[in-house]
DNA sequence: TCCTATCGCGCG
DNA sequence: AAAGCGCGCGATAGGA
């Protein structure tokens, strides 16, 4: 049984859908400042709660300490069932586009990026879009500063909608926008949606897989938002250290810190340039290296390196100071984990392939030498767990391709290494060559040690290889692919079609044709790839729903402890605090580490199974318990 | 002045 | 163009 959640005037209502789609009984509206306890009270009932965007009602919930078990999120349940071949032929699909297909996602309350929107720049005596104390609920003031909708929203307000014109190369964003009549907030009806949602799925040709998928999807949505609530623990004292001992103080707005400007002097002094010159400049650099003759062709570190000039040391060693400066400094630290927490704000469904995207803060990018300011809380531990070679045993298990699937088991309970597997079959010489052989599979290479390797791979293990093979010409016909659990690919946009076309006029030049090959490959690396790292997202998405899970079944530490620092509802539990595509992050009572690292195990082997049922697939783990991230290694 | 493109590098 | 996939971000350059 679903409830659907949705704004009715200054209340909420709750209106019961079955499994099949059908309304069971009156819809019932409450107090917004009673939605807490009324969740809290059906959560027994195992309900799956059906809401347009978690962001808008999580976050109220978990700041009143209750959290759900399951949901259906309708944002990014429709996007999926929008695109999917497998739900291609249901009335969902077929019908054209509504304001479901428009929907931007919802940022998590109370972090820059809603500030960012709540605070757009009004002019004098312009209306404001939303009154705030209209929908004001005592708990909920991020969604109620900027991602509430109201009936009468429209073109501008804060439901925002993606402009983007679709694909024209792979690599782009995710995102439904098309600019075609923007239909309205007020046609945004949650229960008729869900209806129209569950119809699609049992009329689609793998409900199974799509219900799995949505489900993970959805769980996912909670997972991102309960991070976000507890945030990761970051210390700024130790964080401010790592700056210190690297750049020298922090240095007053606008200045380079000590070292840096050091660093400068000496980039100067090497290439007898003026002390104008500003090594942040990458074309005045650049020139006066090429006065100096130091024989660089751009700026990149790789190249750099080959170079031999005394310019070299100094200049690298500016740039690992200055990435470190400018990407995760003390602005940073300001900006991100002021608090001691670092709030991430996840995207959830953000990349084509079905991967997790963020925005701001960079929680995806986060630095390895700054990782040492993770940092347990007093009495708390992490557990750190990442999926050993995820994407090729993905692979072994999408072509049911048992050889390489027994390459990478583990023999008498061995922690194996895929590659080392691969080795041992006979098929490569080494280890680095099993690697970027794999790589080069899985992304399309066509050149170097990746390439020489490739017929010994398509030797050994023909239905692996030939799987990407086959994905990869789908993309060059310009077709979709679809991973395990029924996410498709993207089309490629128009202006790839019409280069394709130009390509075949009788009078098109041999640039036009080249130009129209180069696509058409690039086409296919991109849904070479789709089906292994969406599937694989697919795995870390089971994994991660798998663990929440289970960490709340563990329960809490005795009543008469004393709680963490993170807040309810999991000041007393364990509790997950990032996710990284194949990697996690769970924050335990120490007491509870053991028993947190054997349930983040059982999870990877239920999501296995989920996905590929009794193929013979492991997904082993490397899993450390630690207080600092920065020592677990991966 | 704003907006976008480019470079380069962080992560998987 | 490192060698192929997927991202976000910050600084600077350059066009409007």
């Amino acid at each position: 049984m679903h409830t659907v959640v949705s704004a009715e005037g200054s209340g909420i209502g709750l209106r019961s859908v079955s499994d099949s789609g059908a309304p069971a009984g009156e819809q019932r509206v409450v107090e917004a400042s009673g939605l807490a306890r009324e969740v809290a009270a059906d959560e027994a009932t195992h309900v799956r709660w059906a809401w347009d965007d978690t962001n808008n009602w999580y976050p109220a919930l978990l700041a009143d300490g209750v959290r759900v078990d399951r949901a259906h999120d309708l944002r990014l349940a429709h996007a999926v069932l929008r695109a999917s071949v497998l739900s291609a032929r249901t009335a969902l699909a077929e019908a054209g586009l509504t304001a479901w297909d428009r929907l931007a996602p919802v940022p998590p309350p109370g972090g820059p990026t809603a500030a960012a929107l709540v605070r757009p720049d009004r002019h004098p005596g312009s209306e404001p879009l939303f009154d705030l104390g209209e929908v004001a609920a005592p708990t909920t003031s991020g969604r109620a500063a900027g991602n509430r909708r109201r009936p009468d929203a429209g073109p501008g307000s804060e439901r925002r909608t993606d402009e983007s014109d679709g694909y024209d190369q792979p690599g782009g964003r995710h995102d439904h926008g098309r600019d075609d009549e923007y239909l309205g907030a007020g046609d945004l009806d949650p229960a008729a949606e869900l209806t129209a949602q569950l119809l699609a799925i049992k009329d689609s040709t793998g409900p199974g897989r799509l219900r799995l998928l949505l489900a993970a999807e959805s769980a996912g949505a909670l997972a991102a938002a309960e991070m976000h609530h507890a945030g990761l623990p970051w210390r700024g004292d130790i964080h401010d250290q790592i700056l210190t001992d690297a750049l020298g103080p922090r240095p007053r707005p606008g200045a380079r810190p000590a070292k840096l400007e050091d660093l400068a002097h000496r980039i100067r002094a090497a290439i007898d340039a003026p002390p104008t010159l500003n090594p942040d400049s990458h074309p005045d650099l650049l020139r006066a290296m090429e006065y100096a003759g130091v024989g660089a062709r751009s700026l990149r570190k790789w190249e750099l390196e080959k170079l031999d000039h005394p310019v070299i040391a100094p200049l690298l060693e500016y740039k690992g100071l200055y990435r470190l400066y400018t990407a995760n400094g003390w602005n940073w630290l300001d900006t991100w984990a002021p608090d001691g927490r670092f709030r991430m704000e996840y995207v959830v469904g953000g990349v084509v392939t079905g991967r997790w995207a963020s925005t701001g803060g960079g929680a995806l990018q986060l630095p390895h030498n700054v990782r040492r300011a993770v940092v347990a809380d007093p009495g708390w531990t992490f557990v750190v767990a990442d999926a050993a070679q995820l994407e090729p045993r993905v692979l072994a298990a999408l072509a049911r391709d048992e050889r390489m699937a027994a390459a990478g088991r583990s023999k008498d309970g061995a922690n194996t290494d895929m590659y080392a597997g691969i080795v041992a079959t006979g098929a490569v010489d080494s280890r680095e060559h099993a690697k970027v052989g794999m790589l080069g599979a899985m992304y399309g290479g066509t050149t170097g040690v990746s390439a020489q390797v490739l017929p010994r791979l398509a030797r050994a293990f023909p239905q692996a290889i030939d799987l990407v093979e086959r994905a990869a010409r789908a993309g060059e016909r310009g077709e979709k692919v679809t991973t395990r659990l029924g996410r498709s690919s993207p089309l490629p946009g128009e202006s790839w079609a019409a280069t394709q076309g130009s390509a075949f006029d009788e009078d098109a030049g041999a640039d036009v044709q080249s130009r129209a090959r180069s696509q058409t490959r690039s086409w296919g690396r991109f849904t070479r790839n789709f089906v292994v790292q969406g599937t694989a997202a697919e795995w870390a998405l089971c994994w991660i729903a798998s663990i929440r899970r289970r960490l709340w079944a563990l329960g809490e530490i005795d009543t008469g402890s004393t709680p963490g620092l993170a807040p309810a509802p999991f000041d007393r539990r364990p509790h997950l605090v990032f996710f990284l595509h194949d990697e996690v992050v769970v924050h335990a009572p120490a007491a509870f580490a053991e028993a947190v690292a054997q349930e983040v195990r059982a999870a990877a082997e239920e999501a296995g199974r989920l996905l590929f049922g009794d193929f013979p697939v492991d997904f082993p783990l490397s899993v450390a318990v630690t207080e600092s991230y920065a020592d677990a290694k991966d």
